[in-house]
DNA sequence: ACCTGAACACCGTTCAAGT
DNA sequence: ACCTGAACACCGTTCAAGT
């Protein structure tokens, strides 16, 4: 029997889950959660609906593709065995996450869904993963392992995802620091008997360096995980 | 002048933001995010959507009011002056909002939201007002009220939409013990390379009492806060 | 097996018109 | 000042039909 190849491919962009997926993240880049449209994707690829349904089940699976493909590049710098300390692979992670975000505004959404509504898709437990193993390799007794992971899952993203949203809440005419202006004073300007606390602390918010802050916070959990143990929990 | 009372009311059931905002809540409840929708909202107070329109000046500005509401009840039990500790405050006003959460999972993704996009709205400012009151009642330098404020938000509110994913997630066929198993299980099925972590802890999923593993994230937290100056940060 | 594109049911929002 | 309801532009999804 003579080998025969397929003689020609259907077209030479012929269209596949990861072209669609591609051009998904483009749109959403662009535009945000709104950007993305059945209509504007079958025109970028040009194509009809039922050629992108053939695909891909729905808009649902397509935006657990989309989040999936950043999440993993973001995660992909960090090989099992890296040379650093548990603490720098956590901080490494992190910043890896922080930065995703801050690229990818629309992930602090997508990610807040995926976590708590699809926690058998790809994204949970491609975190969980990477923070995890950093966790057990702290030294951390195993009955301590979810608690401590979920702490430093949550406020990476949380955080992340409020300081994706000071870079381009307004869109790109209005810069952060016009952006982080207008919220610290319309925190000072809360009633002083029910918001003292927001209030006094409207001014940090102003000018702080978000990096820092956020490694701060990284640093408070690496040391109430430390503590814990340490202490005999 | 002889004092003139309004004679009637134009109709017994006027319409108002409040009752608008009510219906809402009622409609997130029972069938979740996509359960709001003009056309049911209208059937249910009985108008055509310019009724709406008068009072609401779109679908976002109800939603927020709706987190509000239900945000602002929930912390309602914490008054200024509570009697006990700081740290008991805290614990209270986390549980406060796992509960809440948990009754109204359609708040999971609008705080999310909410607090990443919408900060100068009246949700973010609560909610930060509420933990941040105490964290500064634990002597917490002032430097570090918005790191240790944001930490606890931050795992309140994931780990909170976390659980209330489980409570729900597939309708109220199927109970949170049958679809813990199920995660649980697709954890453990997962690739042994690259999903140690993972699998590992997967088998703690299937029968862990989640306000007691939500308090453990909580009392981590504030072991970090406290240990951290307390060791002269 | 893969793609086309018209059609369907639905959505948030507007607005001229009424009281 | 407050409400009515038809109309508009848009959305995700389906499906008979093509190659």
């Amino acid at each position: 029997m003579a080998t025969r190849r397929q003689r020609t491919e259907r077209r030479a962009d012929a269209l596949s889950k990861e072209r669609i997926v591609a051009a998904a993240v483009e749109l959403l880049d662009a535009a945000g959660e709104g950007g993305l449209t059945f209509r504007v994707l079958t025109e970028r690829l040009e194509t009809g609906p039922g050629a992108i349904y053939w695909h891909v089940a729905n808009k649902g699976e397509l935006l657990v593709a989309a989040t999936d493909a950043v999440v993993a590049a973001a995660l992909a710098g960090e090989p099992a065995g890296s040379p650093h300390s548990p603490r720098d692979g956590i901080r490494a992670v992190a910043l890896g996450l922080f930065d995703a975000i801050d690229e990818h505004p629309w992930l602090t959404t997508q990610l807040s869904v995926q976590l708590s509504r699809n926690p058998r898709g790809p994204v949970t437990p491609r975190i969980f993963e990477s923070i995890g193993r950093q966790v057990r390799a702290l030294g951390v007794p195993e009955g301590d392992w979810f608690t401590a992971t979920s702490v430093l899952v949550h406020y990476i993203l949380g955080a992340a995802g409020q300081n994706a949203a000071n870079g381009r809440a307004l869109g790109p005419d209005v810069d952060r620091a016009e952006f982080l202006d207008a919220v610290s004073t319309a925190w000072e300007d809360l009633d002083p008997d029910e918001y003292p606390f927001a209030r006094a602390v409207a001014d940090q918010m102003r000018e702080h360096d978000d990096r820092a802050q956020f490694l701060a916070g990284i640093d408070l959990v690496l040391i109430g995980i430390t503590a814990r143990h340490r202490l005999g929990g």
